[in-house]
DNA sequence: ATTTTCTAACTAACTAGTTGGTTGGATTTT
DNA sequence: AAAATCCAACCAACTAGTTAGTTAGAAAAT
């Protein structure tokens, strides 16, 4: 029961994966590259892991989940959770490109952050803020968590806006938090009635 | 004068290369696919474009700058502008996938949408109405226009939640329209102060 | 001794980009 | 007007290198 060797070789593998995928993408990823860059033989890639896509849905769903567990989600609180998003999204760009190539290259159908079980746990939280009158009840729990979402993501990779880099000066970071949380803030307000 | 045989040519890779470009990528697109969905011999397209990344750079400004002629900017109704860019994005999803493309894959260097000429225009426009009281003042124009943006494009293919497509049933759209209006509206609002 | 982990070498298909030459219509020459 | 010349547009076939995925067997662990 000791650790295996292999365990440690499959480690190397996703976390070369990980940086290979996350900067070209399904396509532009090279399976020799990332065999080589975690000091592997490609041969051992396939055992472990079947083919290319094989491979880039391991490490997805490994980043996935380290979202979800590091991120807490608010409700009540979604200038906060904006503001984390934003945070997160900085330090580990990695899951927000993985993301958002594997969309545009097509190997999930629809939606991929909102078809997660974690997501129905979020609607439904967003769904009793609204009754308790902290959030807005006009807009519908499913475009309230995509509206924040892409809110706090304006500054990512996904965004076509100027990239936020964690070695940008500090003033930027705080303009841009701060920006953030006062629109979403202002987006859902729940305690008076606007017109679109 | 008359339109040179070599227009139509060049029309058709444009037409082809946009396609390909849109679904595949920079990496992801293929030069004989492009040329044969043409009808046009592979040379003819190096002839005219040099390489791939400058056939991939006409088709990126030729999409741009029709983006940009259809779609005014309104920095005293922000929510229209919103909306117009969410009906923008669905019908020819094409540039915003382009454009995440571009980004993703690293040919621009920091941002795209935000580098262009169109957009210092749009920037004072938005710090006038900020001085009229019309936006609030306590967001820098920047931040306003991405955070504009990225509402506005959070269903667009470059987004993570679901994608809206032109057949969704126009409830849908009604819906997302209206959100996206209201969020708008009260995340850029000039006459109250609120803490974030 | 046997199972597991690893590896070098290989393949068949695909890739961006090039070459050398052809076509058909307009311009110039005779 | 007929023949010679010109030229942009066109194309089949090629190159040189890269790609994901496989194989047969060595090394190591149990």
């Amino acid at each position: 029961m000791s650790p295996r060797k292999s365990d440690a070789t499959r480690r190397r593998l996703l976390d070369a994966a990980t940086t290979d995928f996350a900067a070209h993408g399904i396509a532009g990823a090279r399976v020799d590259r990332i065999a080589a860059a975690a000091g592997v033989n490609k041969a051992q890639l396939y055992a472990y892991f079947g083919d290319k896509l094989g491979l880039f849905g391991a490490v997805f769903r490994l980043h996935a989940d380290a979202v979800v567990d590091a991120v807490p989600f608010t409700a009540d609180d979604l200038p906060r959770y904006a503001v984390r998003l934003y945070e997160a999204a900085i330090e580990r760009p990695e899951l927000v490109r993985l993301a958002t190539w594997a969309k545009l290259e097509g190997v999930v159908t629809d939606n991929l952050v909102t078809e997660s079980s974690a997501v129905t746990v979020k609607l439904q939280a967003i769904a009793e803020a609204q009754r308790g009158g902290r959030v807005t009840a006009s807009i519908d729990p499913q475009d309230v968590l995509a509206l924040v979402l892409a809110m706090a993501l304006t500054w990512s990779a996904a965004g076509l806006s100027a990239t936020a880099a964690p070695d940008d000066p500090p003033k930027a970071h705080t303009r841009r938090k701060q920006a953030l949380a006062q629109a979403v803030s202002g987006a859902f307000r729940g305690d008076q009635s606007l017109n679109g």
